[in-house]
DNA sequence: CAACTAACGCAAGGTTCTTCGCGTTATAGT
DNA sequence: ACTATAACGCGAAGAACCTTGCGTTAGTTG
């Protein structure tokens, strides 16, 4: 599964140059674009690269936008370093809230939807690996200060799939949201009033309004 | 937000046929090719219809795409009926994991993903409000049987929302991950070993091994 | 600094996709 | 049964996409 279409055997200078360049274009194209409506001769013009390097490189639009996502980790949710478990995982959840709300989150999402059919390899895809990967290191250091943090898969499910699913159904990503994940994470209610709201409210006025549910229901 | 393209004004006898038919054969496209490959002239020569017809219905794959899920929620996951809130919740959550294993599961996501950045329009996609109402009707059957049902929000953050994520990012998706996922939603562990485990247990040994984790790391 | 060559630009040619006008079929209404 | 017309089939024209061979540019090596 090779995220990267070559191996590249001369990397710097102008092959950097004009990766750039066409990542770029990319990017700046789906700012008003589909997806379904990119197409490589557009992202020629914009960039300024010839179409028949692009073709030679990256071969169809799916890869490349597969490269782009795999050059960009960086780009999306830096791990914080706060010194506080529930201050971690509050930057964290709404760094990625960010990622997803911006065009590269709907890309990141794409390419990974994009890998799930083509082997019955079956292995979590790249992306996943990765941020687990820094998101244990984040627990670790909570435990070393002595916290008691929640598993990865806690995290993962109560936190970064709902932030993703509302992504993925066009249901708005925020921080107020992103912040009220992380409260049921780490505090879960004793006590519960089972027919009524989600356990927001700490914190002050999240802005109230339900605007999670369906407005057209 | 039209999920079919037309408000169709004939829409019985040979409009319905045709409609099956173009359903059918991308589905059977779909079984040994990627969706990038999907195109509407391969769509009207497998389905026996012409091109010109799909294009004026449909006009491009992803309208296709996502008509073609939003026919079929009868074909994904009926919601259940059993007389209790937690064998409804069990059933429904089994059937969601099981529709996301299969290949139409691949299709709903990828549908759901190409559709999020069409326009500023931001709202739920049909796919989500048509599962939105299923589960009101589950949850307001339970509340009329004197049950305490949670709210649709978190049924979808806490049930349908982590397996989706599992499906999007090749995680394993099976009936005992559903059900442990029910169970985090009803019963919320007053006392929680915050280090540990996530509430599974109950209801006998699920086959106890955390499938959950990226075997990968 | 000079030779080597990977990677790019260019332009032509082939392929596939998309649109359009017109005649035909079959459904909805009377 | 009969009429009106929405929806489909057909074929061709136009547009967009993709490929390919060759010359040029610019990293890399010695």
């Amino acid at each position: 599964m090779a995220t990267q279409p070559q191996p590249m055997q001369r990397p710097q200078g102008r092959s950097a140059r004009i990766r750039y360049q066409v990542h770029r274009a990319v990017i700046e194209l789906l700012e008003d674009r589909t997806i379904d409506e990119l197409s490589i001769p557009l992202v020629a013009e914009r960039s300024g690269v010839h179409q028949a390097t692009i073709y030679r490189r990256w071969g169809s639009i799916p890869v490349l936008l597969n490269d782009l996502v795999a050059a960009g980790p960086a780009r999306t949710a830096p791990l914080p370093d706060t010194g506080t478990l529930r201050e971690d995982l509050d930057a964290y959840a709404i760094a990625v809230a960010d990622s997803l709300a911006g065009p590269l989150g709907v890309l990141m999402l794409r390419a990974a939807v994009s890998n799930i059919p083509p082997e019955p390899d079956r292995g979590p895809s790249a992306i996943l690996l990765e941020r687990t990967r820094q998101l244990q290191d984040m627990l670790d250091r909570a435990q070393a200060r002595g916290e008691h943090p929640p598993s990865v898969d806690e995290l993962l499910e109560l936190v970064v799939a709902p932030l993703y699913f509302h992504a993925l159904f066009g249901k708005p990503v925020g921080p107020e949201h992103a912040r009220g994940l992380v409260d049921r994470l780490l505090a879960p209610p004793a006590t519960r009033q089972r027919g009524k709201a989600a356990p927001r409210a700490r914190r002050g006025p999240t802005r109230a309004g339900p605007a999670a549910t369906a407005p057209g229901s």
